[in-house]
DNA sequence: GCAAAAGTGTTAACGTTACACCCATGT
DNA sequence: ACATGGGTGTAACGTTAACACTTTTGC
């Protein structure tokens, strides 16, 4: 054994959902240095008694403000730059959530303001807010996740709340792509996976003929994958 | 801002190889508790200097003893349970390399020895070695890695070395699938897609007939993806 | 009836599978 | 000549892509 340097060790967080037809993302003001006044994935210490995806579960509760929070969360990957915190040494896991429409989020203590983002608006946009640190990276990374996963699992359904519509399942895949797969091809695909959603016997009703309800079928894997339509 | 848990950060290494036709990972003896006697991933602390990666690629040249390694390395994901070294708190960021068949290792410092075990000797095997720490669940997560990335990536160059050919190339998918892929079906795919393999103007002398040397193309990706044959 | 939105059907193109078969070298 | 291993050909099958078409509701 040696020495051994020490870190701070942080969980960030991109926590994805579908507003608007949109992709959006979860985004922080920070309200101090450094970086203040800029927007950041919210995200925290890991506490000495708990693991990463503890950490992670917690600050996505203090964060949105949701106690029961039905969505998912996984590890996506740790960005350890030497400098990307210029206070300290801050190794940070980051992890990508998935969640249906939620309420305009409760600000955190560390920030003075907390709202959804299109990420459209934030990546590659002109006149998109600054992340800070290596944020624009993390949330680069963390959406090409979430639209390669969508190709072959049946990760879209935790961004509907059920009862949902097939349509409704639909946009979350034009809203994640980019553009909308082809209708009678989108159903044959999920409805010919086995698992992929059970029917209910009831339907919805809006402008135009109402469509079938469905809830969360058990299959995780879609095999062979969806192909994913195009992007920007 | 707050405290910060003091936290130690390692790398760990899941080296693979092709040995004697199946798929092989490096593993070092500890010299030193906990764990004395057991086998484990080579790996170390990482520096206050250098990110995961940089420190990925030190332990990688440190452990093999080979100074110029051509092969990849990529980062798995980060393990953070509490209790997971007896010690301290220490996360570990996994680490997966590939690599042509390399020579036997010389004993890093704090290793009683070093060598490469075939990977269905390690995991599932009743005879085989106890590894330290949370290291079966690291390799076990860094073999699946390298069988779902055989699938959709040209991943299977970096275990030959060049000029190879392509028989070679498939007894590659063969170890790690379990299963090798058929041999006609194999080709087409490996030629048809573009920039996998250069084609040289020479030829490998071995039992049969000769087969023609390949180099490897600049393609990253394949697809449609080759499908996985069949596995344990 | 008309617009809007859900749902169904059809066909050509493409890729894979599972084989059978042919070629080039060493002994 | 024969064994060994490399290389080619092909027909059946399954999946997808692209598009046209039909059904059910509200106004």
């Amino acid at each position: 054994m040696s020495e051994h340097p020490p870190f701070a060790v942080t969980v960030d967080l991109a926590v994805f959902t579908i507003r608007d037809g949109a992709l959006a993302v979860l985004l922080v003001e920070r309200g101090a240095d450094p970086y203040a006044g800029s927007w950041a994935l919210p995200g925290g210490f890991v506490e000495p008694q708990e693991d990463a995806e503890t950490a992670a579960w917690r600050e996505l509760h203090e964060e949105t403000g949701v106690a029961k929070f039905d969505g998912h969360l996984e590890q996506l990957r740790t960005y350890s730059a030497p400098d990307r915190d210029p206070r300290m040494r801050v190794v940070s896991v980051a992890h990508v959530a998935f969640a249906p429409d939620l309420p305009e989020p409760s600000a955190g203590s560390d920030a003075a303001g907390a709202r959804w983002w299109a990420v459209d608006d934030v990546l590659g946009a002109p006149d998109g807010p600054t992340l800070a640190f290596d944020h624009e990276e993390i949330l680069t990374d963390a959406r090409e996740r979430v639209r390669a996963k969508l190709e072959y699992t049946t990760l879209a359904l935790e961004f509907v709340a059920e009862p949902f519509t097939l349509p409704e399942l639909r946009r979350v895949y034009a809203a994640v792509w980019g553009l909308a797969p082809d209708l009678g091809n989108f159903r044959r695909k999920v409805l010919g996976t086995d698992g992929f959603v059970v029917p209910t016997d009831s339907h919805d009703s809006a402008g135009g003929r109402p469509a079938l309800l469905y809830r969360r079928g058990s299959a995780r894997v879609i095999q062979p994958p969806m192909l994913r339509a195009a992007s920007d």
